[in-house]
DNA sequence: GAATTGACTCGTACAGTGTACGATTTATTC
DNA sequence: GAATAAATCGTACACTGTACGAGTCAATTC
């Protein structure tokens, strides 16, 4: 297993170690530099959603030709990477680090990795195309650890963690592309009425139109962890 | 929660009953149809990829002009959406109706569910964003069913469901893109043999090497429902 | 100081893309 | 036949990512 690389590399070989800003102007736009493309980039695509990041846009938020970009990054899936891994840093739980809450310390950098996502909805539906970013590691690095101390056999181990990263990525995936205006909502509404008789039971249960996202999400988290929890 | 509209409307209202056929010269090509439309694009979406298909290269392949297409179908968005669904459908298991092993329907519709879209790669990545085709809401009917059946309680009804359904996408969509040439896969070994001193107990347990896709999601369906099961 | 180098910026151009529009061809109905 | 509807498709347009090469400007070397 191993995420797609981007191919592409940017012609800079290294950063200018500090900012020379000899000079007395302030340039009459700051500089571009990676850190400002990534995090315009952020911008943009919290703004527009994925299909809205366009080089050119990107550009001209930033105060500068489409191409100057290209100095800076090999290509368009490249600032894809960039943003999406910047997005996902995670910095452990508040307390100390000799917790014996295994569980606590799973559910908490889960639910935190899911937020972080829905704050930035773009990047759930990307994420599993190229997961391999330095931030993701260290979420399954963390993850591996603490189910190991928790008494998770070696031999379930890697299913375990495929099993919880599966669930988050499908609960956010599908949280964020759900989330719609009003009128979606209605119109989706009439639309199951009308197939009422097709599909009694979820009908029944209100299945599409439960609203409770994060109560759900949690719910799921524990049965899983039930199953998972190594028995004694 | 519910699914978006393509919004586009295709213009002709209804398809001509039977096929009229009358003439005696069976056209030089055969006549362009939504069927065929649709079959030929999964055709090319298996061949290409998401990004492969294009209006211009599906109408080549029907041997029709590029806006032919637009009689039959509102725009590209819509043509995702009818391939998609005609990919996912579902007859039950082979045997009969009335079985009570409640977990050996649902595994057995969830792994089909599963191969189905990993027979058509791209379907997975697209499935999230419009959920409400008939054959999806036939499956999730089927499971609500079965679940109910089995015990599970009203009101926890909704949250097995959509925890099965998170499992299963995130599950496919992560396999899915992981399939990598040889190429990609020396790559990704190597690159993470390098940051081993990072990540060392992913490292250890080969968590991105494992290949054992098929068996890990089973193992972890087991898991998710041994944490549904209805407690007795 | 002059010349050279390298980091960086960006205008132009090109080969695509989805699809609006309207003309055209073919089938159906009177 | 004539009139209408169903279906096809050529052309055109606005917009995309990015290749290419010319330009700017500061630091470095003589």
């Amino acid at each position: 297993m191993a995420a797609k690389d981007s191919g592409a590399e940017s012609k800079r070989s290294r950063r200018t170690g500090a900012s020379p800003r000899s000079g007395q102007e302030p340039r009459s736009e700051s500089p571009l530099s990676l850190e400002r493309i990534v995090a315009t980039a952020v911008e943009l695509l919290d703004a527009e959603g994925l299909d809205g990041l366009k080089m050119r846009r990107l550009a001209d938020r930033l105060g500068a030709g489409a191409m100057s970009l290209y100095w800076h990054v090999g290509n368009k899936e490249e600032v894809f990477d960039l943003a999406l891994d910047s997005v996902l840093e995670y910095r452990g739980p508040a307390q100390a680090d000799e917790s014996d809450d295994w569980r606590g310390e799973v559910v908490h950098m889960l639910k935190d990795w899911r937020a972080s996502m829905l704050r930035h909805p773009w990047s759930a539906a990307l994420l599993p195309r190229r997961a391999l970013g330095p931030n993701i590691l260290n979420r399954l690095e963390l993850l591996s650890r603490t189910l190991s101390g928790a008494g998770v056999a070696d031999a379930d181990l890697n299913v375990a963690i495929w099993s919880l990263w599966n669930y988050v990525i499908g609960a956010t995936i599908t949280r964020a592309n759900f989330d719609l205006s009003e009128d979606d909502r209605a119109a989706a509404q009439q639309r199951l009425t009308a197939l009422s008789q097709h599909y009694p039971t979820i009908e029944r249960s209100r299945l599409l139109l439960d609203n409770d996202w994060d109560g759900a999400f949690r719910k799921g988290l524990d049965f899983l962890l039930d199953g998972l929890s190594p028995r004694r």
